[in-house]
DNA sequence: CATGAATGAGTATTCATTCAT
DNA sequence: CATGAATGAATACTCATTCAT
């Protein structure tokens, strides 16, 4: 039986699919984003596909392999997006309302994406969100260029490290709560982490 | 042999002057701390006790209800403490101030609860930190102190939820960052903490 | 707390309560009626009295030996009313009706004792009908019966264990087919059960 | 050692020529027979296979679904054994006659089935003999013939539910008292129950 | 005798991973 | 490479029973 249902799905798959390893990690996406990474299990993954549970040991070592890839994944195309944020910047102003624009709309327009991040954020032992190499290499360009930016004197000599830390976070904490509300608006948002960010609470434009 | 270990047992049991239940409360905070909670086993937390493993299911129904209680513990605790310096504050700066300097020492001094915390922050599909109806009213006491500033002109009129938002994640992401200096300056981070929010990157003591 | 409870009821126990053998007869009566013998647990049984859990033990050896001794009662009461029965009978037809009679009104007016058998009729590798001393001891009078009824001529010379089996057999199933009918009535039952054991589905007033 | 372990068990497993699922009924059957069903783990049938205790699991849901598999394997067959004699019966006695005959044949020469069904008749709250969808239906089959029976004058006009009831009753109670004579004789068994049935201790050829 | 907390052996079930086909 | 049945270690939780008070 599950012959036959091969054969259609290889029919379809000659042209049309995405070879397995990509099938694997999109249905591991839907899984981790619906029930949560300790709570997948492989035959979550791979019930997802048209695959077999051995094959999955093929493309990766473990349920954490995914996991890490998929996280690389998000990891590496939001820095490439920031960078580009970044070369394109005219203004330090303009610098950070465009990193925490494409933050939020990158999560806006994958939603799939936001749960999986938001499902694993810190699971067990792990600052998810922290951790992964592009994410860790992404956070250290901006550790980069905030340094320059005090060089350069945009902004005054503040601690570096703190500082990182702190657009990490609001970036998150305001990420989810505008993920809580319809419609969506990724530009608001932005617009307020911003002038937080950059006047406090007590800017001139509050 | 159970005799024997029952005899030692409550030897130490009684010069320690706990009882059982908070003899798993305190076993289940290091396993939980060190493994996380989803790598944490019943038998884990029970082996760092005297007890036996059925001992356990005569003070807790499950491994969700220790996590929940210690959670618990500790957001009565911190919520307790905010709500003191909250009936101190004789400005909203030194308001947030003391707020952040309470909550980055509570930690500093409870690194046992930070790791709790930290290991477990959003575990599957719960962003922890946000959960659990201690945090919960307190992060609803937080809203409604901000509504307050507004309303008496202390800030601006901000989207408050967002507000809310930031200030936990500002707390968080300085948090992280300073458990992992040496040694812990919880003044320190709370001033930095305390000048972003109040006056951003840009502000005039930067 | 349970001291004060203990001690309101111990009052009512001074003057009205059976004694705790009872009570815990009475409890494991509900019990294994509702529950069934194997999904009965002795929480079960102490739970439906007053008593705690170290108690059953100071009255009985284990879950087997209460249910053992409801069994014994059961089969005290029944054997010694069908004994009743047998010494009052003019005659063999009017004997076999008085003790089906007998035997359905019992269960008629004590379903709990019906529920009771029922439920664990036969349960694991135990023929429970045709177990207990009693029961045992009370077929085996219906034996001797049945051996005199033949001695005297009341009945012709049949294989008499088969005999009393089917006895057994008939009273067993007409009193499940009974007992689930609206009113309950015992005496149609037996009179069914007597004319068919007498005489047969081809009986002549059939 | 697994290794060792399966090269062994698949030679054996070829030349048996069982499948697993064979395998897991058979042992189940031995099991229940010899232990009772709610004595029986899990672990007791697969230690009596060559299998992995997951491997249940792949075959059954549960203890509960092996049972009521073996159950129904029995049913089925009886049902169709009693089918067949239906069909060939030419008058009302030689019906009932070889309806008994061929109950009490089968267990005779099936006496694992005669255990497990003895051992597990009445298990919890259920009367097992009653039950089971192909045991249910091969009674309501009975239950029509026993009406037609009636309606074609073969039998007066008794209840059908009672009488449907006592010839299961005779049936279980003169098998237990058969399988206990040495040796098996189930016609004598057949003969003595169809008397009984259709003219009752009084019967002519008593 | 009464108590009820402590015990720990025991059970069903899951699931990542392997490997013969 | 694909398959999917087999594996068996691992885990949460139950419950009859004990025993110090």
């Amino acid at each position: 039986m599950s012959v036959s249902i091969n054969s259609l799905a290889s029919g379809r798959r000659a042209v049309n699919r995405k070879n397995n390893r990509d099938a694997i990690l999109d249905a591991a996406r839907d899984a981790f984003a619906e029930i949560g990474y300790s709570g997948t299990t492989v035959r979550d993954i791979i019930r997802r596909t048209d695959l077999a549970s051995g094959t999955f040991y093929n493309y990766f070592d473990s349920k954490e392999s995914v996991f890490n890839a998929l996280s690389d994944e998000i990891g590496t195309e939001l820095r490439q997006l920031l960078r580009d944020v970044r070369q394109r910047a005219s203004s330090f102003d303009s610098f950070i309302e465009a990193m925490f624009y494409t933050y939020f709309s990158y999560y806006a327009n994958n939603r799939e994406n936001y749960m999986l991040t938001r499902s694993n954020r810190g699971r067990d032992g792990i600052n998810q969100v922290m951790q992964g190499p592009q994410v860790r290499a992404g956070l250290a360009e901006l550790n980069d260029d905030l340094h320059k930016a005090i060089a350069e004197g945009f902004i005054p000599s503040l601690d570096v490290d703190f500082l990182t830390a702190s657009l990490g976070g609001v970036a998150f904490s305001i990420l989810d709560e505008m993920m809580e509300r319809e419609p969506l608006d990724p530009e608001a948002a932005a617009q307020f982490a911003t002038r937080l960010f950059m006047t406090g609470v007590r800017g001139k434009n509050g």
